[in-house]
DNA sequence: CGCGGGCTTGAATTAACTCAAGGCTGGTGG
DNA sequence: CCACCAGCCTTGAGTTAATTCAAGCCCGCG
């Protein structure tokens, strides 16, 4: 365990801990009593990446599934394009998440991997992964309950809300996984577009503007450039709520 | 094996020998050498409910969850409703497909499961099924695919196709699931009202009543009651392409 | 036979979209 | 250091796909 934590890779991530000394994958193993050459074997089975620049791909529809990857820093959008060209983002990925889950079933991406600004990620050999968890069960539960989340948020866009709802969720979701990493909860970094928050929740760039500029205008947060503060949580939550509902993060 | 094989809780399958012989949760065990004690371990801790009839609820949003279920016969839809009442349908389950992979991650059901016709199905507490995974790799590896599955089914949802492509998509999609089950790909009993359809493809039930109307006098397909024969198989997939590209079933 | 749930059909409405044009901003190169 | 450029965001006006509302129909079932 000590190597873990005083790991020279992990320990620039601050407090971060949750997610640093397990690179994500293993929250729930360190508590858990396992030994050490157990917890050295995972540690080492993960390699980090270099700085990825905004823009670069992680991988392409289409493209064989090997590695799942951890986002350690900086952000990473999934998305895929239909035959008229137009774009359609299937998730965000920030410090802390995992990318690659809904690869497994197929064995190829089904969606294109993109970086949204400078970025690390841990990446792990999915198949190493598997075969360690039979090894950890603890390892295997948090696998399980990683992909079973992944299930929840991508049915959250399947609702048909209005507009104003899907953004407020968006918000709020940010705002909470953020939070549970130990960021602010209020005051947000947006690394991605407003194009790509449209793509997103299936909306028009114009509509994402005008939902914010009236999210401003009724105090419920001030929005900057790239950042959002929320200025009313609890009205916030109203406006989300329903959609949200029964959300881990 | 034999005992799996022979087992006449299974025999009235008929050829549905992928789903039967494994009550759906570990066909890719079978051919892969594990010896009878454990494949008999596997199905003893398999259940299989009575019949359960139409409007039976498997389970509410927010009860606690300690069973996943494969559907033998019947079908099953998972849903909630919003504040206002407006029921959602988050996915329909055919024969051989399981149930409940979407409360793994909180420990309780997010939606409620509701019976569609007399159903029967086959319940595992997923804590032993867990358990049993970290000795049988080949089960484990089933379990990440069918919640990795499950990801990119609940994705479907979230693209922002016109009505007309979504329903072709979702008949294909019945079509491929039965297809692959043994049943036929052209003629569909379905075993959902235009609701239900509705409801889960986030459009008006009139507009399926319209769009259906359409299909039938464009010659894609035959619609009567409760049941749909495809008859332009390839006109079909040519406008639901976009939408189910690298889906599995 | 009559009842009720579910399906159909038409007409009016609307939320969000598209199209078009203008403005800000942060980065780049002179 | 400043000017320019390109990408991104904003704003307005007109359009549209799908909705809501309302009414009637069909069919299986008691």
């Amino acid at each position: 365990m000590a190597d873990l934590e005083h790991d020279p890779a992990c320990a620039d991530i601050g407090d971060e801990l949750h997610f640093c000394r397990t690179c994500a994958f293993a929250a729930a193993c360190l508590n858990s009593g396992y030994d050490k050459a157990r917890l050295t074997r995972l540690h080492t089975l993960i390699e980090h990446t270099e700085i990825l620049p905004r823009g670069a791909r992680l991988f392409r529809e289409g493209g064989p599934f090997s590695t799942i990857a951890a986002v350690r820093t900086g952000a990473v959008k999934t998305c895929r394009a239909d035959a008229e060209g137009r774009e359609q983002v299937l998730g965000f990925f920030l410090p802390g998440e995992v990318i690659g889950l809904n690869a497994i079933a197929n064995g190829c991406y089904p969606c294109d991997g993109v970086v949204l600004e400078d970025t690390v990620l841990c990446q792990v050999s999915f198949a190493s992964m598997a075969d360690l968890a039979t090894r950890m069960p603890a390892l295997q539960a948090r696998l399980f309950a990683l992909l079973s989340e992944d299930i929840g948020r991508a049915g959250l866009l399947a609702g048909d809300f209005p507009a104003r709802e899907r953004l407020a969720a968006f918000i709020l979701s940010l705002s909470r996984r953020y939070a549970a990493r130990g960021g602010s909860a209020t005051r947000l970094r947006l690394p991605m577009t407003w194009s790509d928050i449209a793509c997103h929740l299936r909306l028009a760039p114009e509509t994402i503007s005008r939902q914010m500029k009236g999210f401003q205008e009724e105090g419920l947060m001030s929005v900057g450039r790239r950042e959002v503060t929320i200025d009313d949580m609890q009205r916030l939550e109203a406006l989300a709520g329903d959609m949200l509902r029964g959300l881990p993060a």
